[in-house]
RNA sequence: GUGGGUAUAGCUCAGCUGGUUAGAGCACUGGAUUGUGGCUCCAGGUGUCGCGGGUUCAAAUCCCGUUACUCACCCCA
């Protein structure tokens, strides 16, 4: 086969989108519930909106954004959804209409990454972003909605991270304090950590390397760098947290790899080995100056993302999904045309039909019919034509009768309404 | 981008230190039951052994190259 589906990009099959809809549902429920809204933005945005907001000397900008040029202008589809949301939001002069909004928002993202465990080059996102309010209260609540979201889903064994890297400002000058806590040593550093001392030194804190591993033991934290606003901020974060019995860690080497973010950042990461090397569930944190760097007022945000493979690798097993409630067989070319008139007449009493006229065996057919878990299969031969009625078999009682083709839609919806038949038989909810 | 692993039937995989017609389970089809399913039994496979080259009397098996997939690094959802 040489026409393959792009690299680290799958395809959903029917058989697995049941859970799909299942891990949106719970999403969106949640989300409502806390009083989000959907919004649809674009796929394409201009490449100039990912560089000025997600930085410059990002691995996303650097190298894993999927850019083009069209018609002269620039253009990359979305590695992530906070900053199309925000541009919306400023676009729209939202600001103007409401002081806060809660808006939510689900799809696919796109990073030329080489694909490995847990990590695809198209993978789909659920995020909320709330505009208008600094928090602290507010950005509890919502790891508070991320937690519920992950919970309903049955996932239990993860942890929650929480940090806060301050202001901008109280960045620049963390950044400072690392530069001069890292500088002396560099010598003694992994080549990438060397290397991020000139980048970004925030991030020689996630380093993994074992070489690094003393030296950021004893690098100095944000949080102690925090001034009182940023300070208050953090504590306020920490207590609301308390408050809504949520067990969280506080963990002073939690940075992202966006530049965007200010005060709290969070995560959320499973503790099992499913996703290999990849543990981070869900996360997000504070933008505050996004929305004005965006050419819209000084309106704070904060916001969070699911990557949704990953919740579905850790959701446990869904029951089996739901079965045809009728599976016509037709017997013989006669009884063709009658059988698409009956299939027809059931649906639209509201029944779930599949018709098989295939030219293979009856023990074929039911075989079929037991496989897709159908309630009730219905047999249409040249015998039940000449008598103007259908056999119905009931496939778990293994009891079968026959109903007039005039009846078989009122009789048959009754017969279906009056609940599942014995266990291990019928459909089942996913 | 850099490394490692893997590649045999629709799927999951056996196939030993090279040896003649390349196997199993599942799935699928037919039959036992001329129109009655899940269990059982019987029967049914012409598969570019990923691709290209090399070694050899002989290659799925050994060597080289290449492509794809996968895992890890990096980073993140």
């Amino acid at each position: 086969m040489d026409l393959r589906a792009v690299r680290g990009m799958k395809d959903i099959l029917p058989e697995h989108v049941g859970q799909w809809h299942r891990l949106e549902r719970t999403f969106r429920a949640a989300a409502e519930r806390h009083g989000y809204a959907e919004v649809r933005t674009p796929l394409l945005e201009p490449t100039e909106l990912f560089v000025r907001q997600i930085g410059e000397s990002t691995d996303v900008v650097e190298k894993e954004m999927y850019s083009f040029e069209r018609h002269g202008d620039a253009l990359t589809v979305r590695p992530e959804g906070t900053a199309g949301v925000a541009r919306a939001y400023v676009q729209n002069a939202v600001q103007g209409k409401e002081p806060v909004s809660r808006w939510y928002y689900l799809g696919p993202m796109f990073r030329a990454e080489r694909p490995a465990k847990g990590r695809l080059r198209q993978f789909h996102q659920a995020g909320c972003e709330l505009f208008g309010d600094p928090g602290p209260v507010c950005d509890a609540e919502l790891i508070g909605l991320v937690a519920e979201v992950v919970g309903e889903l049955g996932i239990g064994d993860y942890r929650i991270h929480v940090n806060s890297i301050g202001s901008k400002a109280a960045q620049a000058r963390y950044r400072e304090a690392l530069r001069s806590h890292f500088a002396p040593i560099a010598g003694s550093l992994s080549e990438d950590s060397r290397r991020r001392l000139q980048t970004n030194p925030l991030r020689i804190l996630d380093s993994k390397s074992p070489e690094d591993a003393a030296a950021i033991a004893a690098a100095p934290t944000a949080t102690e760098l925090l001034d009182g606003d940023d300070a208050a901020h953090f504590q306020g974060l920490c207590r609301y947290l308390e408050s809504l019995e949520l067990p969280f860690v506080v963990d002073p080497k939690l940075v992202r790899g966006l530049d965007y973010y200010t005060r709290t950042l969070f995560e959320l990461r499973t503790t099992t080995d499913e996703l290999g090397a990849q543990s981070a569930l869900a996360g997000g944190g504070r933008y505050d100056g996004m929305v004005e760097s965006l050419g819209g007022p000084a309106v704070p945000a904060i916001g969070f993302a699911m990557g949704l493979e990953r919740l579905l690798a850790l959701m446990p097993e869904a029951a089996a999904a739901a079965g045809p409630h009728c599976y016509l067989v037709t017997l013989g070319e006669p009884t063709h045309a009658p059988a698409l008139r009956l299939a027809s007449r059931l649906r639209q009493a509201g029944l779930r039909v599949e018709l098989d006229a295939r030219a293979a065996s009856l023990k074929a057919k039911l075989r079929r019919a037991d496989g897709l878990r159908a309630s009730l299969c219905l047999l249409l031969g040249e015998g039940e034509l000449a008598r103007g009625v259908v056999t119905v078999k009931d496939l778990a009682r293994h009891e079968q009768w026959e109903v007039s083709l005039e009846e078989a839609p009122r009789s048959l919806g009754t017969r279906l309404a009056e609940g599942p038949p014995p266990a291990g038989a019928g459909s089942r909810d996913g």
